[in-house]
DNA sequence: CGGGCCACCTGGCGGC
DNA sequence: TGCCGCCAGGTGGCCC
């Protein structure tokens, strides 16, 4: 699930007992995730005081006193758990802070990945390199989102997957943010005009926003007893939704294959 | 070099 | 109940 909205979810979710806490110890209960962890991390981690915890995209940083950073990735089944009841299968890491604290994260699949970075050359890291503007910061409006879709041909679902097109779009909200906006996922991305570029950027922005908001709910009132989170329930107009009744419409979510990804949409909302 | 395809890995679910 | 195939929110390497 996490696409921007749920790393922001955790982000918010961590900084209660991360920010400002000095590490004691870090446990790897094995040696890699997607990729072997860093030699250094142990080093980075242990005595050492989060002084800030950010996000970009759909990538979260644990910034430390010593100047260097972790970069996490959450995959697709990624997710922390602080103060978990029993130990569970999947638990890679686990922090533990000098106020008691123990922040675990458990990814079953293991996409997900950690690595350290000095703080200061965070920018080289050729994901962050690469990656568009924010979707929820000020640069991230109709003209900037039809401008970056003048060089493309690709479906506009499939480019809005593009993090360089824009950062944190995953699966779930490209399809929602394209049912908002009435359009088709199948419609080439330089073939949106600059109304609908306009259209489509806020519904990006509305959507986004409601999912977050929709987390925050979700942290303060369905933390479940293991403390886990990252992962809770949204309303998804078309999601998942193939064979049901578009709620505008009544016409029928159909899902198709685009890129290799499933896309869901609504042919009589969307043109 | 833009874009499609596949691998990475585990688990859940539906069909038989 | 059990086995099997298919599917899953992401990224990145390889190939055309």
């Amino acid at each position: 699930m996490p696409e921007l909205p749920e790393v922001e979810t955790v982000r918010r979710g961590l900084e209660p007992v991360l920010l400002g806490a000095t590490i004691t110890k870090l446990t790897l209960n094995r040696a890699n995730l997607r990729y072997p962890f860093d030699q250094n991390l142990n080093d980075v981690v242990v005595d050492a005081q989060c002084i800030g915890l950010r996000r970009r995209g759909k990538y979260m940083m644990m910034d430390f006193d010593n100047g260097y950073s972790l970069i996490i990735h959450l995959g697709m089944s990624g997710s922390f758990k602080i103060n978990p009841d029993a130990p569970a299968k999947h638990d890679h890491v686990i922090f533990e802070t000098t106020a008691g604290d123990v922040i675990i994260y458990n990814d079953p699949r293991r996409f997900g990945f950690i690595l350290t970075i000095e703080t200061a050359k965070e920018s080289t890291y050729p994901a962050f390199a690469a990656m568009g503007v924010e979707p929820l910061g000020n640069d991230f409006h109709g003209r900037h989102l039809f401008d970056r879709l003048q060089t493309k041909r690709t479906p506009i679902k499939t480019t809005l997957l593009d993090q360089s097109v824009v950062a944190g779009v995953g699966n779930i909200y490209a399809c929602e943010a394209l049912y908002m906006a009435g359009l088709s996922p199948l419609r080439p991305a330089n073939d949106i005009s600059a109304d609908d570029a306009d259209n489509l950027a806020q519904a990006i922005r509305d959507v986004l926003t409601a999912a977050i908001e929709s987390g925050g709910s979700s942290l303060r009132d369905h933390r479940q007893t293991d403390g886990t989170m990252g992962y809770f329930q949204h309303t998804f107009n078309v999601y998942d939704r193939h064979g049901q009744k578009c709620r505008d419409t009544g016409g029928e979510i159909i899902r198709i294959v685009q890129s290799g990804r499933s896309t869901f949409y609504c042919p009589e909302k969307q043109k």
